[in-house]
DNA sequence: TGTACATCAGTGAACGCGCGTTCACTGATGTAC
DNA sequence: TGTACATCAGTGAACGCGCGTTCACTGATGTAC
């Protein structure tokens, strides 16, 4: 945000903060987000346990900062794949590219975010904010996309009817009850195939899961 | 298996056993799997801690039985779905509302096998057979389908004859490629709305999460 | 039916470890005159 | 430029807690003759 006029103690202290969250980073990938600890982290870092009393509030306030991070870096991520004018497929095909590969890239981060969540941690309420700015982005390319090709179902018209008048997710964007159920079709595909692939359901079955999720980014585009 | 012939001995040592894994349970579903405590389940029998060591090895031990009667319970619920002799699409849909209704019964059991993995914890090789039988029901119920409406994209097309030859985890299942991409097909869309509503990524958005599931039911089944 | 022995469930103490968090403190860094 | 003061990063001790696991043991239950 605002780089200038900081004054040296508060960039030494955002330079502690990431770092602290930087350990919290390995922590998570290490032994999973609901063992993260302070004191390991502390010793990483060659410094005593309560030291990070004076960066963080307590250990919920960490994970907090790590879910919003990802959360973030998710957002700014598919907001960089699209390319503004290019046509709504190709704009979808780029975010389903990207979503991918920021998972694959740093599976415990994805996971931390969508996998099983913290028990007895709640997700702050900024987070449905953000993950709905990512879901902005998919109703604006599906809205403006073509029909896809084939017939819809009962079930997805039934759909289509109810989300309709259940739109209030979607926030003040405008646009067809058909766009709001691709968009959400288009995310929940992505996710059974990425969400599989990353907690390793994938490993013991010898295909290629990048065609798998080539074939289901096409038909979310493309078809129904 | 064989009910008969057990010693009261025998029976006793059954008995306690499922007490613990039933206490085990609870505690995955209110702390998670990465803290469930052995010490704790036995404060909760009345027990001392040592005592679970006679009837589990260790605590990985004791993680290991849940995942596998996961397992085993959802093969079981999907085998038991479906009606012998009637239509493949019937048998589909079948299995589609049992999974769903399975995982929504006890989220943290389903979360326990497609949820973030436990850290440090590797899933027994038996599990990768008992869900193969999984995906053996959905791989015979596609192979006598009928075509799916829709035609296919180009990256199916890709998908389908890279699975021609990569077909291993399918076993000795004799079926069209087209059948092996149906089935993952139908297998990642149902998990990733089943997945998402379970982890609560549906509860701030106002809409039923049913019929969307229906609604992807539905397209697995009859398009693409 | 009774006695001698083997099996096995469960106990309590102990080991070493790590956790989150509080507290009163030291010492360095910045600010105001 | 120098001095007096305020701010704040970091420390070490302490609290109370829980964990997995081992060990030598007691006492009840079953088995063999």
């Amino acid at each position: 945000m605002d780089g200038a006029a900081r004054s040296p103690r508060e960039r030494y202290r955002e330079q502690v903060r990431a770092e602290i969250k930087a350990y919290g980073w390995t922590q998570v990938a290490t032994t999973g987000a609901s063992a993260l600890s302070l004191n390991a982290i502390a010793k990483q870092m060659g410094i005593s346990g309560p030291a990070l009393y004076r960066y963080f509030r307590n250990r919920d306030d960490l994970i907090t900062e790590l879910v919003l991070d990802a959360y973030r870096d998710l957002a700014a991520t598919c907001r960089a794949a699209v390319v503004t004018g290019s046509p709504p497929t190709a704009r979808l095909h780029a975010v389903a590219v990207a979503i991918r590969q920021w998972a694959l890239a740093a599976p415990h981060r994805y996971l931390l975010i969508y996998g099983t969540p913290v028990p007895g941690y709640a997700a702050p309420p900024d987070a449905t904010t953000i993950a709905s700015s990512i879901m902005s982005i998919l109703l604006d390319a599906f809205d403006k996309a073509d029909a896809p090709i084939s017939s819809v179902t009962d079930a997805s018209a039934a759909l289509d009817e109810h989300l309709d008048t259940h739109r209030q997710w979607a926030g003040d964007h405008p646009c067809s009850a058909t766009a709001l159920r691709r968009a959400l079709t288009f995310w929940t595909r992505l996710h059974g195939v990425v969400s599989l692939e990353v907690a390793g359901h994938f490993t013991n079955m010898q295909f290629d899961p990048a065609l798998l999720y080539a074939a289901e980014t096409d038909a979310a585009i493309n078809t129904a």
